[in-house]
DNA sequence: CATGAATGAGACTTCATTCAT
DNA sequence: TATGAATGAAGTCTCATTCAT
């Protein structure tokens, strides 16, 4: 039995020195497996979806999988982390370039909802990950979303400091309102109604309602 | 998974022609079980859940559950149409007592949170199950959800007619908006993190924003 | 996933109060399932044995081997502790009824082989299992065999101070010399070269050979 | 157990053909697997150890081991090959010194006794493998095993023949009298209970024992 | 109607073995 | 020869569903 389970650390990805060289896509094959994952699971459902299904879209046997993933759900949560920590990251080097508080929040408006567009299965599995119940996942994704919110309501709370934004909202349930609305937008999108360019569309009346129903 | 009868249509409720009768509660059995299948799918998720779980919690049989229901995802269902059914005819008959359009956008404002409030299992699995992606719940629950949204729409509509609202803003973008709001702010809070009457201050700064932003 | 495993106490038989009444077997099927077990373990040795042959031995379906055991190697070892238990019990209750030291350890012999000649399949698991290296399994069934092992050296031992055996011989030592003879004489038997009848002739001369070795 | 290729005969051994050359040990890569193999084996049993196991412990890649051995199993058995070969030639080279049958008995229980001193491992492992049950490992194991007896069988008849031993014992149940005895001694001592130096105690009161019982 | 023991399909995961480098 | 990433067969175990009582 010996069920020596390698716990603690990530795993390591076999042969980081020998990248990009042979056939089907540039990427790793833990790239090729993170792919392959988002859209299967944004189409099936993590639940529905089985590790065979993922290792078939992704052109790898069942086994490799776990050469680099230590479960399926560790799939799932290195996806959340990798593309939630790339949204961090964008908006912690393009923020900054932005004067005043009303350009950034309809920056993140922008960058939220592109994202979405440009991903709409992981806006998907962004979405559904906060809301699924396993204890592991609630405290991995939990942080990473939390910290999403705070730097908007930091972005609230500078434009309340600089005069721009009225003072009797809380910071925090207006970065939580921001962030359900541009959710609630992508959801009903994701559900299938609406046609390409809509987003963008909406994003802009959006931020015209958020940032007057904010203004002093 | 096992055995999937591909059968067809709902079954009868054995309860609605012999209504109350034993002990515990008012409704019966079928009640008990969908009470007890809000709370266990709240506490661990859908997929977490065995049926014996909400067995048990519901006090009776394994094989009673089959008697009322005919798949653990039927409960589900039935779960979602029961209580949405009961929100939007909650609607129906309240709204039309308001006059105006900001006045009942507050009332579902309220509403909305209030329900959550007042059940805040039933609100994770009501904005879960919309995301949840077995092909069979979204055709299932997005009708529900999205007459829901286009009740809100029509509000919104209305109020525009009524030179309340601005008319540069899509009634289904507003709707869209609204209700990802108050989801936004009801999950952080199903998260842990706010107190108890926390939800009930932030309707009022939500529906304040929300008012002057859609103001014309 | 919730692998709820109700881990510390042993598990609950379903309906101990039914008992015998139906098909196959007079037995509980927990016990129908040991016993498909010591004959299939015994066959093909545990490693080797699937679970669904032990079902399919033992007339159940795969799973119902899990209302009764919590693992497979659950399932092992039970049939150890309840056939090692009902060893020493017979001990506890025979032994006593002999006089003298001599004649109890030529009782040992012939029990050990006899339980041996009547359940072949069963000597195998005892003296395989004891050398099999999960340390679950040496935790457990290390002290069911030393509690063996014990008896037979108190036997020994008293034999000494009756003035029936030598002193300058280690009670431990005799006793495991003596197991362990008994156990190599089964272990060429339960390797198929002998015939039927043989152990007791066995049993015989061993014991001529030991007592007169013991002998003061 | 993946890809069981029935292929036939014995693999050559590539370190017959060109002998020491690399680091570490005098004998080859064939050997090291082998010393690393016992290792392994011994301390986490055969089944529980992995091919991986093997191959760290001896310091060479996976694949490597594929070169020497055919299979996971075929390094057990070269192992017990290659040990019990040895003991029995060194049998066969030091008994004949020996005059009388008494002095042999002797010399084979201080040599098993100290073979398994040297080697607790391969001790272990040599008990064990006799046990384990693939029909395989039975039809290679069990003649050496056999021939092993025999020898001990030949010692006690010839001892029979000379007026040393009483004739009323079959040889080959004293054999495995003798055999099982020591192997119930190590077995014990295997499981952890005795200090260093015990088991040369117990020869010798073995040996007392057994010749005493075996006298005429 | 109710029960709950039994069923068995199917999922995740491991790991012996292969083979391109 | 040596490597070790990749493979995929197969096993253990879970749990939705059934059905005899």
């Amino acid at each position: 039995m010996a069920k020596k389970v390698a716990s603690g650390q990530r795993l390591a990805r076999p042969s980081d020195a020998r990248s990009l060289r042979k056939r089907r896509r540039p990427g790793d094959k833990r790239d090729r497996i993170l792919d392959a994952a988002v859209r299967v699971f944004a189409t099936n459902g993590f639940h529905a979806t089985r590790v065979s299904d993922v290792a078939k879209a992704a052109g790898v046997a069942d086994g490799t999988i776990y050469l680099y993933f230590r479960s399926k759900e560790d799939v799932l949560i290195s996806l959340f982390e990798d593309r939630v920590e790339s949204l961090l990251a964008y908006m912690k080097s393009e923020l900054p370039k932005l004067q005043t508080a009303p350009e950034r929040l309809r920056a993140v408006i922008s960058m939220q909802l592109g994202l979405l567009e440009g991903e709409r299965e992981m806006a998907e599995i962004i979405t559904v990950i906060i809301r699924q119940s396993t204890q592991l996942l609630k405290e991995l994704a939990a942080p990473k979303f939390i910290a999403y919110l705070d730097a908007i309501a930091r972005i609230v709370s500078a434009g309340q400091a600089a005069g721009d934004f009225r003072t009797d909202i809380s910071p925090h349930v207006a970065a939580r309102a921001i962030f359900g609305a541009l959710d609630g937008i992508t959801i009903t999108w994701a559900l299938g109604s609406a046609e390409r360019g809509a987003l963008a569309r909406a994003a802009t009346q959006l931020a015209d309602v958020l940032l007057r129903g904010l203004a002093p």
